[in-house]
DNA sequence: GTTTTCACCGACCGATCGGTCAAGCCCGGC
DNA sequence: GCCGGGCTTGACCGATCGGTCGGTGAAAAC
């Protein structure tokens, strides 16, 4: 993980920058995550640092480079954090371990994460997010080729990949609207029950045949 | 759905409301979903009904008004909505219909819904929205019931309830980020799909121990 | 000792924000 | 004819928006 050694104070790949700027950094993606991108004004962002709105402006060109150093720095490094945990071994383990680290990641830059997959993303201009867009295709991708791994492997059974891939990371990014960091789970405990339902699913063992039952896919399993 | 007969245009519960109100408060879901709270001015509300600005505030006291009616109308009825598309039968089935019915809601009203969960959720000023919250959390703990009525049926193993709770809605809730209308599948479809992976799960019929995994709860069911 | 550099600030800009207001338009009842 | 009231408007308000400007003071470079 060298390439996250320039990691600090929750504001990811920030490599060069000062501590002015990282400052900055941390207060904007706080209030980005808590008011959006238009509720928060540049003015709420030089009060949060206890300095003149003109700095803003002459460490960045404008509020939507902030933005953008948050959200962008936020997804940079998410897909080589990501792939540097997933272990050797069977593909379902490496599932989890994407699992877990994504939800890892979540926890450590909880801002900015929420800021980069909260704020204005449906912005017709797309040219603000769009590199960001790509990496978190490259690490969609990523989870998507576990997956056909342990489909191949035979570890799960044959599934819809991009379904699935969208089934793993709706549990994950949806847990910054419910997830409390006072209470005793962690993001990673989190993640870790949350792979153990979707790969072991919720049916008890024994399969229950309702003869009644409207057509459906409940019993499915027995006729596979 | 006696209830539900009021609903038009994709916009849910506006009883008594005349044809103005009903092509504002649509118009005002779209903007809001897609640009968000702070993101939508009443001049872009005005623009895209082609009327005035001072208009608005003939219908409505101010802009927070405009967003509760569309907030709160998307959520006032979802719960009766889904409540009444549970079919008898075995608890399975429920969960199933619960995901489906709301699928269907937010196919429905799909504009509101986006508005509804994603404006503003965190705002520090609670009262803009704490009808809604109210609300979602009885459409919340009703799904938790029909979980406990699954284990208690021994359907489904004895997981966390409020967990696995949060496992479902997150996979319907996140569905708005990268669902696209114009592919084949509808929301009703890919709600069966995830209830599939999540109540089956993915793992294939036959388990395979791992010796050399590290620990985890992967082959747990053998244990159990 | 002088000059250059750079973090930093207060005052200010035009534009836009949410919201107000007095006055017209339209149309059925008298 | 005209009158009352709901629908609708454009002009306007103070506040705040993102962004710019000239300048300050202290340290670094020469």
């Amino acid at each position: 993980m060298t390439e996250l050694s320039t990691m600090k104070d929750g504001v990811a790949n920030q490599a060069e920058a000062s501590d002015r700027v990282l400052q900055i950094l941390a207060e904007a993606g706080r209030l980005f995550a808590s008011k959006g991108f238009e509720g928060t004004s540049m003015r709420d962002i030089a009060l949060a640092c206890g300095i003149s709105k003109s700095l803003l402006y002459h460490h960045f060109s404008n509020k939507d480079e902030i933005y953008a150093r948050v959200a962008v720095g936020s997804t940079l490094e998410l897909y080589l954090f990501v792939r540097d945990r997933i272990p050797d071994g069977p593909p379902s383990q490496k599932i989890r371990a994407f699992m877990v680290a994504t939800a890892e990641y979540f926890r450590r830059y909880r801002w900015a994460w929420i800021a980069s997959t909260t704020a204005f993303w449906n912005d017709p201009d797309r040219s603000r997010h769009k590199e960001r867009l790509t990496r978190r295709d490259r690490f969609e991708n990523f989870l998507r080729g576990l997956i056909q791994e342990a489909i191949d492997a035979g570890e799960i059974r044959k599934v819809d990949v991009p379904m699935t891939g969208r089934l793993i990371l709706s549990s994950l990014n949806w847990m910054h609207r419910w997830y409390n960091p006072n209470k005793s789970a962690t993001p990673e405990q989190i993640a870790d029950v949350f792979f153990d339902m979707i790969f072991n699913g919720l049916r008890s063992g024994e399969l229950v045949e309702f003869p009644g039952a409207e057509p459906s896919k409940v019993g499915r399993r027995k006729s596979r």
